[in-house]
DNA sequence: AAATATATGATAAACGATTGACATATTGGT
DNA sequence: ACCAATATGTCAATCGTTTATCATATATTT
């Protein structure tokens, strides 16, 4: 800074308060200021600024995985809003590790982001309770007082489960992750059981539990597939769905005819590069902005009232596998 | 601080040397100290440490977006071993965008992170010729100096191509993205070229834009298939074979009877999704370890010499589509 | 018992900014 | 020509650590 204010042949306070925008200041002078700046290459050191209780401009995001298209999409949008909000990202993948989590969470505290968004899918870590920073959680419960972004979960497990129904499907499965009683997700399988009941049909619920490899899913899909009286599958995620098409293919089952599959996520991956699934598009544009306003609203002001669980819709997307 | 000086009945200067190991220290002491830090959940403020010199433990990635199965598998896996090593990852989505990409190296240098890993796809950033930050380029070439990692892409192209060559194809043509001449992805265009030559085939190159959207690409490509006389296809990317393999069923068009398909990248997704794909495969995991290795030579000694380029091996997967 | 090694404390400067207090100079309006 | 508004400078404290220096106290050797 120094450098810079003798460059423009002024004071260090005055290059403070060009930067800050504080005082009085004459065009000449900031235009002078700003000069030497760019000439200099000069970058002001944000570690001095934020120790004065400047914000970091940093944000934690911490989601189980980008290499997971939807969370990578996910990622990648929310990435690029903070970054036009003029916020950098600190990616935390926690990759359904629970120490690794905690851990992240600490470290973020010690860097002193500015705020968190958590998508991760571990359960009980409690020092999300008391982490004194603003946090806004996606598609699960966190702590006493975090705000919960997810789709109408519940709903969509209807929708699916209606649409299979609707199509003929009588038989109809549930391929889902392990059970987490109090995750938004999980009402995809509650939606799904209420349809079920209604039609007074028997449901067969398939769990596989998250930290499986898709090679391991697939062989059990492959079993399932082979073995069981089934119909229809509601796959809570697209990327099982896809590995039921997969299945299918092999052991020769005709899709939609023998059996109708539909899927769950929305991402554009997905439509780009697998348009034939049917599957309930969440309104992954609408999480990152509704994600993002209400994490600035905690961080300009830490005792906003904020409802404990914004609900999106969801809409069911025609393909040609159901 | 003072505050676990105090609890732990020491000094700060106590806490000190006992967060950075150094002077003589007795084992009660150390302990005292450690139980106090963990009884008030302290965390030294890294903010103030880096201003002391200390290294900010922060590493920059650069990618074109992480929404990109590619790109997101290399982000995990490089966060997920940067993270092991201590280090936090600031995210950067440079979204084909050469604004972004020059404004996120002037926020790295200002956040003063330990290094940059980049991987982007915009040319002719003079910023990055002196960032006077450690830098290791992923399969583009930023400036001198900058050490690239990339896989044996001429060998690749040659790879796939013989490979369809092998499999009768006869008129191959080559789908790849913008021509980047400086670029080490390009080299897949010379392998096929190479390949074509010595069979004296007539080489049939089709770019597309990186820019362009998948739904226009796969538009694109149902022109090219359903007018051109193509037996053979090698696209310099997955997932441009996944648009292709879906455009020949809309036609009808039997695979690999009438047309041979052979991508390129080597993710686990499209190994786990896509297992029925031709592809070469880049050794990812190799790529990660080589990236911070070097890196990390970098930021230890800023002057190591270190070669201008790594190629490393790729291997061709035999799949149902060749 | 003296010499040395080990253990801790007190003090202060430094890292690179921000900011308030105060002083001084210039400008503009009337 | 005078007052207020505007413009800039000097100085010093502060943010939360690190680290060097000096001092002192206890423990271990010989």
């Amino acid at each position: 800074m120094t450098d810079v204010a003798k460059r423009a042949g002024v004071s260090a306070t005055t290059v403070s308060r060009v930067i800050n925008h504080y005082g009085y200041l004459s065009q000449k002078t900031i235009d002078k200021v700003h000069k030497a700046m760019e000439e200099l290459n000069y970058q002001p050191n944000s570690m001095a600024r934020s120790l004065q209780g400047k914000d970091t401009q940093l944000i934690g995001l911490i989601f189980p995985t980008v290499s997971h298209p939807f969370f990578g999409e996910l990622a990648s949008k929310m990435e690029t809003k903070l970054f036009e909000k003029g916020y950098k990202t600190i990616l935390c993948d926690s990759a359904n590790n629970k120490e690794k989590e905690r851990d992240y969470l600490k470290m973020l505290a010690a860097n002193k982001v500015d705020g968190i968004i958590a998508g991760a899918h571990n359960l009980g870590i409690p020092e999300y309770e008391n982490v004194g920073l603003p946090i806004i959680s996606f598609d699960r419960h966190l702590a006493e007082g975090i705000p919960i972004v997810s789709s109408d979960s519940y709903q969509g497990g209807r929708l699916a489960t209606e649409q299979l129904y609707q199509r003929g499907g009588r038989k109809i499965a549930i391929l889902t992750g392990t059970n987490e009683s109090d995750s938004p997700t999980n009402k995809r399988l509650e939606g799904y059981l209420s349809v079920l009941k209604e039609h007074q049909l028997e449901p067969m619920v398939y769990h596989f539990p998250l930290e499986h490899s898709p090679f391991l899913k697939a062989t059990e899909i492959r079993q399932i597939l082979s073995k069981e009286d089934i119909d229809s599958i509601f796959c809570t995620d697209d990327l099982t769905a896809i590995l039921v098409l997969n299945k299918a293919q092999e052991l020769g089952i005709n899709i939609p005819g023998d059996l109708k599959v539909i899927g769950y996520d929305g991402t554009e991956f997905i439509q780009n590069y697998f348009p034939q699934l049917s599957t309930i598009l969440q309104p992954i544009d609408q999480f990152v902005d509704l994600l993002i306003d209400l994490l600035m609203k905690r961080i300009n002001n830490a005792d906003v009232e904020l409802d404990s669980l914004y609900q999106l819709p969801v809409r069911f997307m025609q393909g040609q596998t159901s």
